[in-house]
DNA sequence: GTCTATAACGAGATAGAC
DNA sequence: GTCTATCTCGTTATAGAC
């Protein structure tokens, strides 16, 4: 901050105009898919041109990558924030949980989900980011059920990794279909029968 | 068939251009998603020229509509046949995961949940016809669940059309995630716990 | 950092000959 | 039923002025 008169300028570049771009790129990604959107329609909405997007973002499958990188970390401290709060597994996995259903109230899909539905269309780049997000919240999940077993909160059989494969898999597919309907309902009786059926019996 | 020249005719008339068509069409969809092939893919591949195509299939709106149709009905034919096995219904529910892993095994994901993904971007037609097809699911499910439970070989409490939808729902997720893996296996695993907690105990 | 202008290509679709 | 030829538009991407 030089002087007063930056302040406009300041305002835009602190929210940034990169991080706008990606804030209409996320969502359209996230309604339309990867090959469902263009820099014309990021544009049009920022008002900017398409040769400007391509001064922050030189290619589209860079604009990709930066997109999960973000995401993900976003997810990542989401996940540490659940984790830091100590509350018993259930409601950690209930928290998780609110995470999907806050993005479907928003009527999108999850970011990777719907970029694993366009996997094999995808730059490697972007294809081995997608399986980072996936590995990244199996690995939590696995840590809280592991951590409820031990607990006496959760009750199953088998290994922790398993049934983090199989929630992992049952809430973004529950979304999916969810999603053809408009109906976040759908959604959200799957996933409580899905935690309610691995709560240990008091 | 009107004579001996007409039998390299009669084949393809058989098989069916159309069908062909179709045939190419639904992998592409199948792998690469609806706004990921084009029809110059289906030209290449069949060694025929787009304008052919457009003589079969007026409008690429047209082509997916037509898609779902063809595979929603050897899907409701599929599960007519398991019906008629009158097979005990557990067993019935695994030839059901065969269907959805005979469908990942040729690494392709299911049509609709597929389209699904895109559903926003898709003509109202084929978004209908999506509806249809896991609305066909849900309701043969559920009928397996019910008649399931009433014979003592299934336990599960509730309606059986909700634990029909996560079951649709935890069945595409599952394939939608393991293809970004191209790891069968991890479908598998999945599919196997979900209905082996449905099982009762003997 | 944003613009105008344009290149270079691929998309869906149509007209009309054969 | 398939072809050639063409249209129109949208796509990603770049060059160079401001």
């Amino acid at each position: 901050m030089t002087d007063v008169t930056s302040t406009a300028r300041e305002a835009r570049t602190r929210h940034g105009t990169a991080n706008q771009i990606l804030d209409v790129a996320e969502r359209l990604v996230q309604t339309r898919g990867f090959n469902g959107f263009s820099y014309a329609d990021i544009a049009g909405e920022l008002g900017i041109t398409k040769a400007s997007l391509h001064y922050h973002f030189r290619t589209k499958a860079e604009l990709g990558r930066r997109l999960i990188e973000r995401y993900s970390g976003a997810f990542r401290a989401a996940l540490q924030d659940i984790e830091a709060s100590e509350v018993p597994a259930p409601e950690q996995l209930a928290t998780y949980v609110r995470l999907y259903a806050d993005v479907l109230k928003g009527e999108r899909m999850c970011l990777c989900g719907m970029l694993a539905a366009e996997h094999s269309t995808l730059p490697p780049a972007m294809q081995d980011a997608i399986r980072g997000f996936f590995d990244l919240n199996e690995a939590w999940l696995a840590g809280v059920l592991e951590q409820g077993r031990e607990a006496g909160t959760l009750r199953f059989d088998g290994p922790p990794q398993d049934l983090a494969r199989l929630l992992l898999g049952a809430f973004e597919g529950a979304m999916l279909v969810a999603r053809s309907y408009a109906d976040l309902a759908r959604f959200e009786t799957s996933a409580k029968r899905l935690l309610s059926d691995l709560a240990a019996p008091p």
